[in-house]
DNA sequence: ACCTGAACACCGTTCAAGT
DNA sequence: ACCTGAACACCGTTCAAGT
């Protein structure tokens, strides 16, 4: 009934965790979001059992892991809404979040799956990201820039299934998979074919 | 440097070999192509041991598994390419190695891998995938039905996307990316917006 | 309050012994 | 020639004992 104290944690177990969060992110980077965490215990330095005190669990690992990734993500959506070009502003957010989604291989999916899943640690996140390509669609069609019928499910599924692509081909595939799908959903395209080179070229 | 005199199998392994191969259907559409193999083993009435007597490893297992729906696959294809409409028939062939495709879940990432793995049991399969989609590509092209830098490794890529968004997403997203993706790709889209349930409806 | 690491569970894979 | 199942390896997860 009555709050939780929030007591402040112990100065060890602060760096512990810090450690764990740092090693586990290049880990997760060379192997993937399904490497031994039993490696990840090791490289910090402390026990397997220090880990899972911790995380409870490995979602609970990748959750953390990315929730202050995702804040920077979420404040340059917010900068892009107001963009001047709305249809580049669309543009760059999906590579923006796509990149964002293959920083780990796998990660993809867990984003994917947290979408619909309240109890994944990732859902709120995912949820935010579909509404920031709501309000970016919105103001692409207000632009009359896109088809009247894409939702922000529709640009939250094609983020994910092109970073998932990043795992399994070749390098420009999925970029190449990102730019044909835009093409047929902006009615205005800057250049044809030239979507996935320009948006590059501003991003370096 | 001699041939191996193909000998024909004794009958109870042959069987065996049946029963494996139809029990793993069974367990993989259920629960993925991660399944434990010993699951599939006791369902099929033999040890653990037989099964990899069988197929040295689960990815020998997915494939054989696969190769005689393949055939079908690859022959409606080919019935594919004399088609009237090279653009329903490209239209169609892509929906149909989807819904192969999402036969079981991470079958998309067996297909995407065994593209530019030598080694994959798959590799032949999904080269004369991407032929095919060539092919069809070919056609469509010539018909003046699609834009000029669409790839055979474009399709395939697109098509295990949407395999894997099948289990990661609501049942429509996939079908939803696809008819979005190929309304960019083809220049007389028959009618915008109904790409998918086109075909749907004339592949009950 | 937090850490340790042995212990347990689960599953992939191998192989000596059987038929 | 093929089958069996115990044995080993590996990894996720828990928890009693320590500090």
């Amino acid at each position: 009934m009555t709050e939780p104290p929030p007591r402040r944690p112990r100065a060890d177990a602060r760096r512990n965790r810090d450690r764990l969060l740092a090693e586990a992110d290049v880990v997760f980077r060379q192997e993937g979001t399904d490497a031994p965490l039993e490696g990840i215990a090791r490289r910090a330095g402390v026990a397997i059992g220090t880990l899972y005190g911790h995380f409870p669990n490995r979602r609970a690992l990748v959750g953390s892991l990315l929730r202050e990734r995702n804040q920077a993500l979420f404040d340059h959506g917010q900068e892009l809404l107001t963009s001047s070009s709305p249809q580049q502003a669309l543009i760059r957010w999906v590579y923006a979040v796509v990149e964002h989604a293959a920083a780990y291989q796998g990660l993809a999916a867990v984003l994917a799956d947290g979408l619909g899943d309240q109890e994944s640690e990732l859902h709120a996140s995912c949820v935010h990201m579909t509404e920031i390509s709501d309000q970016l669609i919105a103001s692409a069609r207000a632009a009359g820039a896109l088809r009247q019928d894409v939702t922000g499910a529709d640009i939250f599924a094609l983020m994910n299934a092109a970073a998932w692509t990043r795992d399994h081909m070749p390098p420009e595939q999925a970029d190449r998979l990102v730019a044909l799908t835009m093409d047929g959903m902006l009615t205005l395209a800057p250049s044809r074919n030239t979507t996935a080179k320009q948006d590059r070229s501003q991003n370096p």
